[in-house]
RNA sequence: GGCUGGGUGGCAGAGUGGUUAUGCAGCGGAUUGCAAAUCCGUCCACGCCGGUUCGAUUCCGACCCUAGCCUCCA
């Protein structure tokens, strides 16, 4: 039984679909006008592991995550560029996709833009000044009366007042209200805007995603996730926006993945230390930052440094090693995994609790170790059967994807000198002639000249491995 | 000030009212020409003070420390 923690009620509940065996789940995307960062990692990779679990749990998924493609930080870096700002969104969209593919996230069902769902927007927003939800303001803005909504601050467990005495809000006196938002922005000259009954101007960030959502998913859908610091006031607004135009609650659960840290600092543009993904797949290879990520629990704040990433290149060679030398064939055939058995129970168990990736992992390297006893007792039967169960679990959190062959000989950021595979091949081949002729200093002076170049290697029964460590 | 979280062994990081997390590192053993890898065994722990309980790291309360949000932010 799948439990979710609800941060709607701040607990962990049972999940139960609004229709059975099918998931509707929307997740707000990024805003593109830069480079995705570390915590964007954050959110694709958890929501895949999210998107990827329901549907082994037997779910039928349809996952929306938009494209946030009109905005003020949008607009302005566009101008700083002096490029049309679709050529600003179009480039750092395809820079994106990059980002996922290089991550292994799976592409969601839909993937709306905001530009191309004006209408809807302003549909929205008419509905909401019809039922006096919304005003239009001197300057042509239209707010959201957020004081009109009885249920305002029921997502982030704030009160109005509670956000009255907060002394950050600024004073603007075309708002009724300080904590009234924008729906809709007059535009000034030379901005993109487009037509609406209010003149022409650009939708909110916030009734983009109610606007989007409501028109994928319908008026109630199961679960909508995001960044933490969406909690508040993004997934608050939306709520605010969509249950009032729609007339009652939109979402059952409600999910907010942690922050990422970068050496225990925040990241933030003062502290220059945002750290994008692509500037962290220079040291680390994709699937180390997908284990990385999925090694502590998604609602945990994360801190990324050296030392977790080496683990996790260290955790990640260990199942590999399990996994080396047996038939890919066979052990990449499902069906060879046993079926119930008593480590996926307990793999799916931990899943079902709120997703609980680090102790689903636990599972993965009890197999390995079941592996490599079989192993050693030259069970390799046994051991394919526990490898094929090992690849299929791990392959739900979309890890061991590679050929472990490959994972060992492929690049890692160790200079390993620029050694081709087939100079390895050689040298290892000088050394097994030493070896057979038993001259230990020629086979140890090898050994440690590959090691200095990065290239460790394995004596086995069948032979010399090698591995670029 | 308001609202959420968190404090676990050398590090990372789960979890549990009484019994093994897991990975890396350490120690002992097996294996190896020596290593590496692997296997077996093993050391190291639950912020502080009270309470509930036969028994609490786990539940409750106070305290200390800490993170996030309250402004754009994943």
């Amino acid at each position: 039984m799948l439990q979710i923690y609800n941060s709607l009620h701040n607990r962990k509940e049972e999940f139960v679909p609004i229709e059975p065996n099918k998931i509707c789940l929307y997740v707000c995307g990024m805003t593109v006008y830069d480079y995705c960062h570390l915590g964007h990692a954050r959110v694709m990779v958890v929501f895949d592991m999210v998107y990827r679990y329901l549907q082994t749990a037997g779910y039928e998924v349809t996952y929306v995550r938009n494209i946030t493609d009109i905005d003020d930080k949008i607009i302005k870096r566009a101008n700083e560029n002096n490029e049309p700002f679709t050529e600003l969104t179009e480039r750092f969209i395809a820079a994106m996709h990059e980002d996922e593919a290089a991550l292994g996230i799976l592409k969601p069902s839909v993937e709306p833009r905001a530009t191309g769902n004006i209408p809807e927007m302003i549909g929205m927003i008419s509905q909401l000044i019809e039922k006096s939800y919304a005003y239009v303001g001197s300057n042509n803005d239209v707010y959201y009366s957020v004081a009109k909504f009885e249920d305002y601050g029921k997502l982030s467990g704030r009160k109005l007042e509670d956000l009255r005495a907060g002394e950050r809000i600024a004073v603007d006196q075309v708002k009724k209200d300080p904590l009234d938002f924008v729906l809709w922005k007059a535009a000034k000259p030379e901005e993109p805007a487009w037509d609406s009954p209010w003149g022409r101007g650009r939708p909110g960030w916030h009734i983009e995603c109610s606007a989007m959502a409501q028109k994928i998913l319908g008026d109630r859908f199961d679960i909508h996730g995001g960044g933490h610091d969406l909690q508040f006031p993004h997934h608050e607004n939306e709520i605010a926006q969509s249950e009032a135009c729609i007339g009652h609650q939109t979402v059952n659960y409600w999910m907010h993945n942690g922050f990422i840290r970068i050496n225990d600092e925040k990241m933030s543009k003062s502290l220059n230390n945002f750290s994008t993904i692509r500037q962290v797949l220079e040291d680390y290879r994709p699937e180390e930052v997908r284990y990385f990520i999925l090694n502590s629990h998604y609602r945990s704040p994360l801190n990324y440094s050296q030392e977790p990433l080496d683990a996790a290149r260290a955790a990640l060679t260990r199942l590999y090693t399990a996994l080396r030398g047996l038939p890919v064939d066979q052990i990449t055939d499902l069906g060879n995994a046993p079926v119930d058995s008593e480590q996926e129970q307990r793999f799916r168990a931990a899943m079902d609790d709120d997703f609980n990736t680090v102790e689903a992992i636990s599972v993965l390297f009890e197999l390995a170790r079941e592996i490599n006893r079989q192993r050693t007792d030259e069970n390799i039967a046994g051991a394919v059967k526990a490898a094929a169960l090992l690849k299929k679990l791990a392959g739900i959190l979309g890890l061991l994807n590679t050929d472990a062959e490959a994972w060992f000989k492929g690049q890692s950021h160790v200079d390993s000198d620029g050694l081709s595979d087939d100079e390895i091949e050689t040298l290892i081949q000088q050394r097994t002639e030493a070896r057979t002729n038993k001259d230990w200093t020629a086979c140890d002076a090898l050994r440690d000249e590959l090691k200095a170049k990065g290239i460790v290697l394995e004596d086995g029964p069948g032979g010399t491995s090698w591995r670029r460590g």
